[in-house]
DNA sequence: TTTGTATATATAGCTTAGCAATACATGGAG
DNA sequence: CTCCATGTATTGCTAAGCTATATATACAAA
């Protein structure tokens, strides 16, 4: 298992990454933070104190909306992304990749690659 | 002028950033600012109040060394990567890397590019 | 039956990074 | 002389992620 990312480099992109799991289709946090471990390669490990707050966050902006499911075995909040939140996601993925072109040119010309011979 | 990065994004990589361009020599905070501003075609722009306690914490880390230099025109404090910043440099970049190909492998699922005809 | 563990959600409080605002001082241009 | 870019510094605010804690259920093992 990879060793899990500091805490800080991850602040920022944690909403993103939710909604791109979230992408996939309706899923409950529990799930949702399984998922984003085994999509990262344990990289990235949510703690419930960040989960929770994170997806109620999320609600309240409007990006995901969220609908109870008591029926089957064990209570369940299932979040699935809105038309906001695809939207959101978009613009956000763009901004992701910018950003990572402008830090990955800088490490460039600090730390090169060895040459091709 | 490129939009400026949302501070959250930012944040928990501007040690690396900054590392980074004083790898290229030494150099005063003002100064920084400015390249650093340059380095990233304006994405990434520094104010006052953050460059001037993160070269402090940096300091006092052991990443960099200051130097006050007082005899020509303005004084400046000019600082340079210490051995241990430049290992630090390396070893962020290392993890800047696997983190930007985790998050852009998640990105890839969610919003793949125009297909290559 | 009881006990333990993985599942499942939630919140209070702590820490800390980036920022706005403010302060102070100097060099050079006009 | 005045104004502005330069140059460093600090106080206090905000907000995100985490730790710790709380609660409850399904299921397996003893």
């Amino acid at each position: 298992m990879a060793e899990k990312l500091s805490r800080d480099l991850m602040r920022g992109s944690l909403d993103l990454m939710a909604l791109s799991v979230l992408s996939e289709g309706a899923m409950y946090g529990y799930l949702l933070q399984k998922k984003l471990r085994e999509a990262s390669e344990g990289l990235v490990r949510l703690e419930a104190g960040t989960l929770y707050p994170l997806l109620h966050r999320l609600e309240a902006e409007g990006l995901i909306a969220a609908r109870w499911e008591e029926t089957t075995g064990r209570p369940r909040k299932w979040y699935e992304l809105t038309t906001a939140g695809q939207g959101r996601l978009h613009e956000q993925a763009q901004e992701w990749r910018a950003y990572a072109d402008c830090i990955l040119r800088l490490l460039q010309t600090v730390d090169p690659p060895p040459a091709t011979v």
